[in-house]
DNA sequence: GATAATTGTTCTTTAGAACAGAACAGCTGT
DNA sequence: ACAGCTGTTCTGTTCTAAAGAACAATTATC
C-alpha cells in the first residue's frame, strides 16, 4: 500500500477546511475553528496567520473573519463565463417585470451554482454561490434536459437523487420522463421539489454551439405562483429572456 | 538568525500565489502558471490537483480556471458588513437617478475595496473587489477624512502616496489640507487623481457609533462631470444617499 | 478583586510531507 | 515520422508542517 502516490498537498486541504469553517462560523476564534475543523490549535493558528498576512483573513479584536480579497477571486470565476456577462441585465429586468426573484445559474461539477440573482421578495432560494442539486430545481432540470445522456449518467451516479422535500424526484425513471417533457415544452417547473411551498420556472440557455451554458429561473411562494401566471405567463417571460440571452451570446461570437 | 520562528505555512503561500496567478492568466496550463509564479511544474501540478479536487479550480480541456466555489467566500466576506446590506439598494438608485456609475467601498488593510457598484456608463474604475489607494479617490479621501489621525499615520506609512496621475496627492501637507476641507464640506472630489480625466464625488458613511463604515461615490468622465452638476448636484445626491444609509444602519441596531 | 478557566501565542521536537528534478507519456504541429 | 512541447508520475532529500506542551494574556466566576 505504498503505491498510493498522494499528489495532494495536505496543508492546502487543511487551509481549505479552515476557510470553509470560518465562512460558516465567522466571526470566530482560533480554538473555535480548531474544534470545528478537527485540527490542533497551533496548526490553525499558523494557517490563520498566513492567510491574514495575505489579507484573505482579517483579525478584528481577537476574532477572525473572511477578508475581502476573496471578492476578486469569485468575481474572476464568474466573469470568465460569457453567459454571465450576457445575462446579468436581462435577469434584472425579468425580475422587475414579473415581480419575482430571478436567478442565473450554471452547472459546475454536477451542481447548479447560482451566479446572479435579482430579488423582489424575501423568499430566497440561495445567495450568490449557492449550489443546488440538478434534480431538485427548475434551473437544474432545465439544464439536465439539455445535457447528453452520458453526462446525466455521470451526474446521477455522483450525486444521486437528494430528497430535499417529499416532491423531489427520487428515481431515474421519473427523471427521464420529466426531462423528456421539459425538452418538449422548453421550460421546467419546480413545484416545491427543492423547498416546500417554493415554486419556480426555469429554462436553459444554449450557446451558439448548441451546448448548455446555464439556466434562468424565477421563483416565489406557491401562493403567488399559481394558475395561468405560473403555467403560462412566467414560462413565456422566462423563454423570452433565454432567447434574448442566446442572441446576445451569438453576437459576442462575432466580436 | 535561527531565531525567526516562522509561524507561516509556506505551502499556503504557494497556493495563494498560484491562485492569484491563475486569476490573472486564466485559462492557463501548468507550465504557464509555474513560470509566472516562479515555481516548479511538479509542485504547481500538485497544488492545482488539490484545489481542483475541492472545486476551487476547474480543469476544462487541459486548461485551468478558477472555480465558482470562490463565489460564496467572497459573498460571505461582504455579507458580514452591515453597510453592504444597508447600502446596496441605495447605490443602485443613486446610479440610476444621476446617470453615473455609483460605487460602495470600504476600507480594509489601508485600501479602499469596492464591494458593490452600479454601472451606467462604460468608463469603470474597477470591478467588484478592486482596491484603490485611499489617497487617490473620492471614496478613499472621504474615508480618510473620518479616520483618527493615528490610523491615517499608519496607512500613510504603509502605503505612501501612490502617484497614479499627475494630480495625485503626493505629500502629507497637501493631504491634511484636503482632508480638512472634506470634513468641512462633507464630501470629497476627485479630479482625475486616480485615473486621468475620470472624476468622482464621494462621501463617507458613518455608523451609529460615529465610526466610518465605508463610502459612496459616483464617477464618470470629466466631460460629463463638470460645472454645477459636478460641484453641487452630485454632492447633494451623494450626501442624501449616505444620510439614508446611515439611518438604515441605526434602524438595524434596534432589530 | 482574587482566582480559576479559557483563549491566544510561542516553543520544541519529530514524522513525514512538500519540493525539485528527472524520467516518462501524451499531444501538437511540422 | 519526428521534434518539441505539455502534462503526469516517480524518487530521494530537506526542511516544513503539525502536535503537544508550556507560557502569556484575557475573560469569566465567585
Amino acid at each position: 500500500m505504498g503505491e498510493k502516490h498522494t499528489t495532494e498537498v495536505s496543508a492546502v486541504n487543511r487551509t481549505i477546511r479552515i476557510i470553509e469553517t470560518l465562512r460558516d462560523l465567522q466571526p470566530a476564534g482560533v480554538t473555535e475553528i480548531a474544534n470545528a475543523a478537527g485540527q490542533t490549535k497551533s496548526s490553525v493558528y499558523n494557517h490563520l496567520a498566513t492567510l491574514e498576512n495575505e489579507g484573505y483573513v482579517i483579525k478584528t479584536n481577537g476574532e477572525y473573519e473572511l477578508g475581502l480579497r476573496f471578492l476578486p477571486l469569485g468575481e474572476a470565476a464568474r466573469q470568465r463565463l460569457s453567459v454571465y456577462r450576457a445575462a446579468r441585465a436581462e435577469i434584472e429586468q425579468l425580475g422587475r417585470e414579473t415581480g419575482t426573484n430571478a436567478y442565473l445559474s450554471v452547472e459546475e461539477r454536477g451542481l447548479a451554482t447560482v451566479i446572479f440573482r435579482h430579488l423582489e421578495n424575501e423568499i430566497d432560494l440561495g445567495s450568490i454561490g449557492t449550489t443546488v442539486p440538478l434534480t431538485t430545481s427548475s434551473m437544474g432540470k432545465a439544464i439536465l434536459a439539455q445535457l447528453p445522456v452520458e453526462r446525466v449518467d455521470e451526474i446521477v451516479d455522483r450525486h444521486g437523487f437528494p430528497r430535499m422535500t417529499e416532491s423531489s424526484i427520487v428515481d431515474r425513471g421519473a427523471l427521464d420522463e420529466e426531462l423528456e417533457q421539459i425538452r418538449q415544452q422548453g421550460f421546467a417547473l419546480d413545484k416545491g421539489e427543492h423547498v416546500k411551498r417554493l415554486r419556480g420556472v426555469g429554462a436553459a440557455i444554449l450557446g451558439p454551439d448548441g451546448e448548455v451554458r446555464g439556466a434562468v429561473s424565477v421563483a416565489g411562494p406557491e401562493r403567488e405562483l399559481r394558475g395561468p401566471f405560473f403555467e403560462e405567463e412566467l414560462p413565456d417571460a422566462v423563454l423570452d429572456v433565454t432567447n434574448v440571452i442566446e442572441l446576445k451570446l451569438m453576437e459576442n461570437m462575432s466580436v
